[in-house]
DNA sequence: ATAATGATTGTAACCACTTACAATTAGAAA
DNA sequence: TTTCTAATTGTAAGTGGTTACAATCATTAT
């Protein structure tokens, strides 16, 4: 049977009171005492009970990750930043991942809760800005530990957000696509990417600004799987039937993956005949020749702020609710700029 | 405060122990009883406190998964697969990435043992079958939970592994090749892919078992970062400058898009002057034009048995200590057959 | 009607820790 | 030496569950 605090005060000579404040650092204990503690601890190899301890303080010094899909590249890497930085802090992660299904996601914030996790980090949720019914549970959630959401918003007490300006993000993609002569510009967007309306509103928005009309007839939504590329260009070489088009904007780098595809199927050549941008500045990115022009929007950087504002927002400390980025445009060979 | 089960003793007008009876699915309780505690559990929304049950339990239905990193693709995918299978099991899964690190896998073993976790999955454990120093730890943690291997193998008392036949699966990948009339094979490998001596193996015999001299010349090592392509196609170049070859053989995707990125900057033709093969099947496999010939080594097959096999571990059953799944080469675009 | 049996339920001990508060000790001041 | 104070340590009461065992209840056989 594994030791308990019990044996080892016995051993130490000391009470379990005594043991206890070694175990947590509590500074009422005399240098010595505190050294023979310590002493029988490592030589007996002894770990306190996680469960009675937790039991105890309330907390197991653990924080839940609510994921749509931790396979996703983009979201794999949020999720990979984010644990790096809570086990540098002396904190454990609980992973989550709920497929994109709202109803799972309702069920495992409440297992998180149950397991008393001190924080919930939501990653890849599509969020609007306001309360509605949708996140019901994420306020509910918010009145026992802080939510943290990781690139996205949501306005409410308890509440913490980071973002990556995207729609200026992909403003400044779309002026400067135009500005290096592409007239034709059409922007594909998804169901999954994050952010999609603000990413829109800045595409439509540019286009405004230099008088292109009928911005809306340029704008396209894939609702395909996003691993499948033949999907893609076959989304890609449809629009391309009707719209005549120079430059493509895409939310992700994976449509934008499908119209590199498309243009090369077609012997369109890049970024000559079409210019390309994608968005996440994802590993695919390096995949294609030439290179994706793509959107890097400070995840590494995002997911720091949002661990720091958490450890501040645990100890009681005042914290933003809010920490926005500005995004950054990495050129590489799909574009002429 | 959170419910307590006592309170819902009081309001449902029984004990304590009839609650607990419930909630652990107990038979010794009257259905009319059974119905109306759970009416009062549903109507206050009560959730029992996690620690006071692993307490009382000894368990927290938690299983911790240790692995080098989940930002990489592989092992992403094997992480989202595990936690799938552990959720839909009723199981946790607490996710520690090492970050192929020897000293943090050792700690953060350590630490999931304290927080009293079920059972510890390595993932992506570049394992050698023997034990010795290296994996003492592992020996060490076995003794308390069953140790589960992904995609690796290690023959001890309460550690189970599931496995691809990496050597049989790159052994016919290259006679394949030299079947469809590619003469000269290399092999590119790198230190961070899985059983990257098996592979090797494979290679070597298929060669030998041809009559090719001197096949050790034809082996690469290639030991930078596999995010970093322009290093990858640099690597490739420099091989090209002193072995002549007309097919590649990779241990990972990785390496086999930095081929097909050497061939298309010489102006060689896939696959007519250069046939291509990957290895893992992951999404990087459709990135490039033509699209990545690659070995699958049934990661979702093998999650699942290990899930499968864990579960009757902890039930108590007599289960196989090492399950063996061949794989498959996806034809694709870089290859003649 | 009574006894025996099995189904249901309750009592209370236990799990391994934290911590408020009381008790003790040591050192300084009187 | 005595008294006071602060530092150190111990006692014991939670913490919220599980579960062995005892008690009660209902049912059936005698």
């Amino acid at each position: 049977m594994a030791l308990t605090i019990y044996d080892i005060s016995q051993k130490a000579g000391v009470s379990i009171a005594t043991v206890s404040r070694v175990l947590n650092g509590n500074d009422n204990v005399k240098a010595s005492t505190r050294e023979k503690v310590l002493r029988i601890i490592e030589e007996n190899d002894y770990t306190p009970n996680a469960f009675a301890r937790g039991m105890g303080l309330g907390s197991m010094r653990t924080v839940g990750i609510l994921c749509a899909d931790s396979s996703d590249m983009f979201l794999a890497k949020a999720v990979y930043y984010l644990q790096q930085e809570l086990q540098a802090n002396g904190y454990e992660s609980l992973l989550c991942c709920t497929g994109y299904n709202q109803d799972a996601k309702k069920n495992y914030l409440e297992l998180l809760l149950s397991k008393k996790v001190d924080s919930i980090i939501l990653v890849g949720s599509n969020f609007i800005a306001e309360a509605d019914a949708e996140n019901q549970h994420i306020m509910d959630a918010s009145k026992q530990v802080p939510i943290m959401l990781l690139n996205a918003a949501f306005d409410y007490p308890n509440v913490y957000s980071t973002l990556c300006d995207d729609q200026a993000a992909v403003n400044e993609a779309a002026t400067s696509l135009m500005d290096s002569g592409v007239k034709e510009l059409v922007y594909l967007f998804d169901s999954y990417s994050y952010s999609g309306n603000k990413k829109l509103k800045g595409f439509k928005n540019a286009l405004k600004d230099r008088n292109v009309s009928d911005v809306e007839s340029r704008v396209f939504y894939y609702n395909g799987k996003l691993d499948d590329f033949v999907a893609i260009t076959d989304f890609v070489e449809n629009i391309a039937k009707k719209t005549k088009f120079s430059g493509v904007v895409a939310s992700c780098d994976a449509l934008a993956i499908g119209a590199v595809k498309y243009a090369q199927k077609h012997g369109l050549s890049i970024p000559e005949d079409l210019s390309i941008i994608g968005y996440n500045d994802s590993i695919m990115t390096a995949c294609c020749t030439p290179e994706l022009t793509s959107i890097d929007n400070k995840l590494e950087t995002q997911t720091h702020q949002l661990i720091q504002t958490l450890l501040g927002v645990l100890d009681k400390k005042e914290m933003p609710t809010r920490a926005v980025f500005s995004g950054n445009i990495v050129k590489r060979g799909t574009t002429r700029f």
